[in-house]
DNA sequence: GATGAATGAGGGTTCATTCAT
DNA sequence: TATGAATGAACCCTCATTCAT
C-alpha cells in the first residue's frame, strides 16, 4: 500500500464514520419527535432543530420523512429484539420472568421514547410496522410453546400463554408511556425519574404471584 | 304564556338539540382522528370529513383546533368519572375488582379510540390535561387510602397502593391500545374483535390472585 | 318565488359566473406558460403572477398543477374541434382545404400559445394527452376516408390520405410555433404580428397545387 | 524530444479524448432532457442520470446548465449547417430539393430530440438562440436569391422564397417533433419507427408538385 | 481531476383560520 | 345559521450550485 492509498482509505473510514454518527443523532431526534406527535404531527423542521442541522441538510441524509419513520420502528424492533438475546426461557418460569420484567422495565424507563414511538404506531393501526413484524410474531409463537411446558409441568397455573405475554407487555410498557400521568398523580416534579427498582419489584411479584400454580 | 311564546322556545329548543347533536357528532369524529395522528396530525379537514360536514362549518361551531382538543379530552375524563360511579370500594377488593376491570376493559374495547387519544396526549407530556387533572388525583389519592386498609384488614397482600392501580390501568387499557398488534401476533382479521370475556377473566385471575395475601 | 330567494338564487349565480370568469383567466395564464415553458418548466407560482392572484389562490382554484395542465390540454382539443365544426368536406378538396387552412392558419396565429402548448406535450410523448385523443383518432380516420374518395373520384392525385393530414397539420402550426424565428428571419420587430392573408395563400397555393391530379 | 515528453503528450492526448468523449455523453444526454421537458422543466440531476454521472460531476464538466443549453444548442445549429454543405442549389430546384428533402427528413427522424430541444426553444422566444443565429439569417438570405433565379428562370411557379424555406422546414421537422402524435393516430407501438422511405416520398411529391410553374 | 457534503432559494401543496355575504 | 372565498404560514422536498478535501 502505498502512503496515498492509506490516507484516502483513512479519510474515507472517517467520513463513513461520520455519517454514521450523524445518522444516529438524525434517528434519535427523529424517535423523539415521532413519539411526541406521531408520523404526521412531527415535522422534519422540528427534527432538524432537535438534530442541530439545517432541514435541507436532514434532507440529504434522508429520502423522506416515512422513510426515516420506517426506519427508526426497525432501529426499534431491533433492539428489542437484541435485548432479550442473552434471555433463557428454559431457566423456567421464576428465573426468567425476573430477568425479563427487570430488564423490560428498566429499558423502558431508560428510553422511553422508544417505547412511545412504538405504541403511536400501533394506535395508528401499524400500517408501516406490519411488514417488520413477522418475527416478533415467530417469537411470540415459540415463547407460547414454552409458557405451555411450564403449565404443564405444574410450573405456573393454566394461562393463556400469548394473553400472558401481552399482559406482561402491558405492565413493563406502561410507566414508559405514561410517565407524564405517574409523575403527576404521584406528584413529581416534571424531569424527575421514578424508582425503577420499586416498579420492578411490584410488576414482578405481581406477576408472579398470579402464576403461582 | 302567548302561543307565538311557546312556538317560539320550543323551535329554540329545537335548535339547541340539533347543535348538541352535531357538536356530539363532530366530537367523536375528533376523538377518532386525534387518536389516530394526534393533536399536530389531526387536520381539521379529516375531522370535518368524518363529521360529514365542511371545514368552514366544522370551524363555526368550534373555536379553534385546541379547543376542540382539550373539550374532547374532558368529554373523555368525564366519561370515565361516571363509568365508576355505580362502583363501591367498600365492598371489598375482590368484588370491586372483579367488577371495575370487568367494566373498565369492556368499555376499552367498545372504545378504543378513547383510550387512544388520551394515551396519545400523556404520552406527549399532557400539556393540555393537566388542567383536568386535579379531580383524578384526589382519586387516586382516595382510592389509596381504601387499599391499604385492605391490606391492613389482611385482605390483600402489602403492595404500594399506588403502583397498583398503575398496574390494574395498564392491563386494562393495553388491549384497547394495541389492537393492531394483538389482531397481528393472533392472526385475526383486521376489522375483528377480541374475545372480551377471556381478556376479563384473564386480566381479573393475575390481578386476584396476584395480590391474594 | 320569495323576494329572499331571488336574491339567494342571484347571488348564487353572479359567485358562479365570477368563478367561472376566474377559472377562464387561470387556464389562459396556465396555457401561457406551460407553453413557454412546458409542465416542469411552468411553476404555480408563474401562473398566479400572470392571472394576477397569488398562489394559495390559485391552488384554491385547481386542484393541482397536473390537472391544470390536463385541463388545459382537455380545454384546446375542445376548442380545435369546435373550430371546424362548420366546414363540411363534401363540398370537394379545394372549397374545404381552402376554408380549413384559412381558418386553422388564422386560429393559429391570433393563438400561438395554443399551438405550442400542443407540440410541447406532443414532444414529450403526449402521456396526458393520450387519454383525450380517441376522437381525434376517429376523425382522422373519417376524413382519410373522404380524401380517399376525392382520389377515387380524380379531384385529387393519389396521396396517402393520413400524410397528406399531417402535412397540411405541419403548415398550418409552423408559423404559430417557430414565430420567434419566423420574425428573426424576417428582420421584424419583437411583438410584431405575420401577414396571416400571405401565409394562408402561400400555404393553399402550395397544397392545392401539390395535390393536382 | 525525450521520452518521457513523449509519454507526457500522450498523456495528455488521451485525457483530451477522454474528456471530449464525455463531453458528447453529456451533450447527448442534456439534448435528450432539454427537448423532453424544456430548459427549466430540465434537472441537472436527470441529465447527469443519464449520462450515468453524478450531479457533481456534471457540474465539474459544465460551467451552468444555462452554458450547457447553449452549447447544445450551438451544436445542433452547427450538425445542421454541416447537414448541408454538400448540397448545391446550382443543380436546379428539383435535384436540390430532392436530396435537401430526404436529408433532412432522414436526419430528423433519427435524431427527434436535436429537431425537438430547436423547437423547444424557438416557442420561448427563442432567448439563447438569437445569438447564434446570424448565420442562419445569412443563409436563408442567400437562398431566396437563388429561389428567386429559379422563379426568374421560369423553374419554379412564383412563390415568396422565404415562406417557401419554411414551409420545407416546416414539412420536414414535423413528423421528428408529432412522432407520438403520428405513432397514435396510425395505431403504431409506442418504440416503432416510422416509414421514413414514405414520408420521405410524399412530402417530395407535395413540394414539387406544388411548385411546378 | 473527482467526490461527498452542504446550502439558500424555490418547488407544489396543505394548514388552521378569517372574511364576506 | 351557513358557506364560498381567501390568506399567510407552514408543510415536505428538490433545485442548481458551491465547498472542502
Amino acid at each position: 500500500m502505498t502512503r496515498a492509498t492509506v490516507t484516502r482509505s483513512a479519510v474515507r473510514a472517517d467520513l463513513a464514520a461520520r455519517r454514521e454518527e450523524l445518522m444516529e443523532t438524525i434517528r434519535q431526534a427523529a424517535i423523539a419527535e415521532f413519539s411526541t406527535n406521531g408520523l404526521h404531527g412531527a415535522s422534519t423542521q422540528a427534527i432538524a432543530d432537535r438534530a442541530g442541522i439545517s432541514k435541507t441538510k436532514l434532507h440529504y441524509y434522508i429520502s423522506s420523512k416515512e422513510d426515516l419513520y420506517i426506519e427508526a420502528l426497525r432501529h426499534i424492533v431491533d433492539v428489542w429484539a437484541e435485548l432479550f438475546h442473552g434471555l433463557d426461557m428454559q431457566s423456567g418460569p421464576e428465573h426468567f420472568l425476573r430477568a425479563y420484567i427487570d430488564r423490560k422495565i428498566r429499558h423502558a424507563l431508560d428510553h422511553p421514547e422508544v417505547a412511545r414511538m412504538f405504541t403511536s404506531e400501533v394506535m395508528r393501526g401499524a400500517p408501516l410496522l406490519r411488514p417488520l413484524w413477522e418475527t416478533s410474531r415467530q417469537a411470540t409463537i415459540t415463547a407460547a410453546t414454552v409458557i405451555e411446558g411450564w403449565i404443564a409441568a405444574g410450573l405456573i397455573r393454566p394461562v393463556d400463554p400469548v394473553l400472558l405475554q401481552f399482559n406482561i407487555w402491558a405492565l413493563t410498557q406502561h410507566y414508559a408511556l405514561h410517565l407524564s400521568e405517574v409523575r403527576f398523580m404521584l406528584n413529581l416534579p416534571d424531569g424527575s425519574s421514578l424508582d425503577a427498582d420499586q416498579i420492578v419489584d411490584e410488576v414482578t411479584e405481581l406477576v408472579l404471584q398470579g402464576l403461582r400454580p
